[in-house]
DNA sequence: GCCAGACTAGACTGTCCAGTATGATGACGT
DNA sequence: ACGTCATCATACTGGACAGTCTAGTCTGGC
C-alpha cells in the first residue's frame, strides 16, 4: 500500500500507528465524506500537516485504512482453526461456524462491512476485496473442508456449493438483522449457539446422505 | 413525513413528483452526504427555493424519499401474491422465492439497500423501517402461510423459525454477493431458478416430516 | 384589472474542509 | 557546530454547499 519506492522510509512507527488508530475510529463512525482530516489529526495527538507526510491524501488514508481492516479481518478468522479429525463432524461444524459467526459479529466488523457497502458506489474496489477476504475466503476453506468429507461419504454434494449453503445458513440471519437493526442486534452467546446448532442440523438434513 | 397540518396543500403535483425523481436519482447515486441540492432542482428543472418549499431541509428530503422507496418496495413484494391451494408445495415454494428474489435484486434496490446500510450511523430509524418492511415483513407472511401447512403435517417446526430459515436460504447468497460485488453480480435467470430449487430442496430435506 | 400563490434565476451568507504554506523546535548523526 | 529530517502549531487558499433572500414572472379566479 505504502508506495514502493525511493524512501528510505524510517518514519517514526509509533505516530504512523497513531494515526491508523485515529482514522479507524473516525471512519468507522462518520464514513468517508463525514470524516474530516482536522479530526483524525487532533485525535491521533499529531499536526495535520505530518498525517499528510504519511498518506498522500484522504483517500489514500481511506484506502489503507478499510484495505488493513479487511486483510485483518480475514486473517483473525482463519487463524488457529482447528482441525476436523475423527471426531464428530455435527460438533465440529457447530464449533467452527460459532466461532466464525462471533468474530464477525463483532461491532467494529459490522460497522467496517456498512462502510464499505456505503462506498460501494465510490470505492467498488474495496467492496470486491472485503468480499474475497470475507465471505469467499470462508467458503473457499469450507470447500476445502468439505472435499474430504464428501470422499469419505460423509457428505453428499458439490463441495463448493455446499460450503456457500452452509456458510450462509450460519451467517446469515445474524449478519443481515444486524447491517440494519445495529450493534445490539448480535445475539447473545445463548441465541447465537442454538441458531448454530440449527444452522448445523438443516445442512446436515440437506445433505448428509 | 410532510406536515401534518394547516394548509390546504394544492402544491403543483408534478414538480413535486420531479423533485421526488431527480432526488431518489441523486440520493442513490451518491449517497447522502455526497448529494448537493442545486443538482437535485437542476435535475428535477425546479428552482431551489421549490425545492425548500416542497421539503424543509435536505435531511427532510431525504427521510421522505426513503420512507417512501422503502414502504413502496415492501408492498410490490407482497402484491399480486398467487394462493396457495392443495397444488404441490415445492413448486410453489420455488415460484414463491423466486418472485421475491428477482424483486429484491433489482438494481435500485440493492442501491436503496447500500444506502440505508451507509447510513445506519446516521440515520437508524430508517434502516429499521427498511429491515420491518423487507426481510420482516417476508418472514411474517411466510411464517402465516407456514402455520396451516404444519397443520395440515406437510411441515415441521416452528413456523416463524422455518420462515426465518427459508426467506434466508433463498435471499442471502445473492443477496450479500451483491451488496459487494455490485449489481452485476446478480445471478441471471438461469442460475437464479437453480439457486432457487436448491435453496427450497435443502429447506424441505430440513423441515418436511 | 387585480390579487394571491406558485414559481423562477441567481446572488448571497456562513460554514466547513481538503490540502498547502510558513516558520519554528528538537533530535540525531557526522 | 551543522545539516537533515520528522515534527509542530497555525494560518491560509480555494472551492463546495446548505439554506436564505431578492426581485420579478406567470396563472387562475374573481
Amino acid at each position: 500500500m505504502a508506495e514502493a519506492g525511493a524512501r528510505p522510509w524510517a518514519r517514526s512507527d509509533e505516530k504512523h500507528q497513531a494515526i491508523v488508530r485515529a482514522a479507524r475510529e473516525v471512519f468507522l463512525d462518520k464514513g468517508y465524506l463525514g470524516t474530516n482530516m482536522d479530526l483524525i489529526a487532533s485525535r491521533s495527538g499529531v499536526s495535520k500537516q505530518t498525517v499528510y507526510t504519511h498518506f498522500g491524501s484522504k483517500e489514500a488514508l481511506f484506502v489503507e485504512i478499510v484495505g488493513s481492516m479487511t486483510g485483518a479481518a480475514g486473517d483473525r478468522v482463519h487463524h488457529d482453526r482447528p482441525e476436523l479429525g475423527d471426531g464428530d463432524l455435527e460438533a465440529y461444524l457447530r464449533a467452527f461456524a460459532e466461532r466464525q459467526l462471533r468474530i464477525v459479529t463483532e461491532p467494529e466488523l459490522l460497522r467496517l462491512r456498512r462502510l464499505v457497502i456505503g462506498e460501494v458506489g465510490r470505492f467498488p474496489e474495496l467492496a470486491k476485496v472485503l468480499y474475497e477476504r470475507g465471505p469467499q475466503r470462508a467458503i473457499d476453506e469450507l470447500t476445502a473442508m468439505f472435499e474430504p468429507l464428501r470422499e469419505r461419504g460423509l457428505l453428499a454434494g458439490d463441495p463448493a456449493a455446499m460450503a456457500e449453503w452452509f456458510n450462509w445458513l450460519v451467517m446469515a440471519a445474524p449478519l443481515n438483522r444486524a447491517m440494519m437493526l445495529g450493534d445490539a442486534a448480535v445475539p447473545a452467546d445463548d441465541d447465537l449457539r442454538r441458531h448454530v446448532a440449527e444452522a448445523v442440523r438443516i445442512f446436515l438434513a440437506a445433505f448428509a446422505p
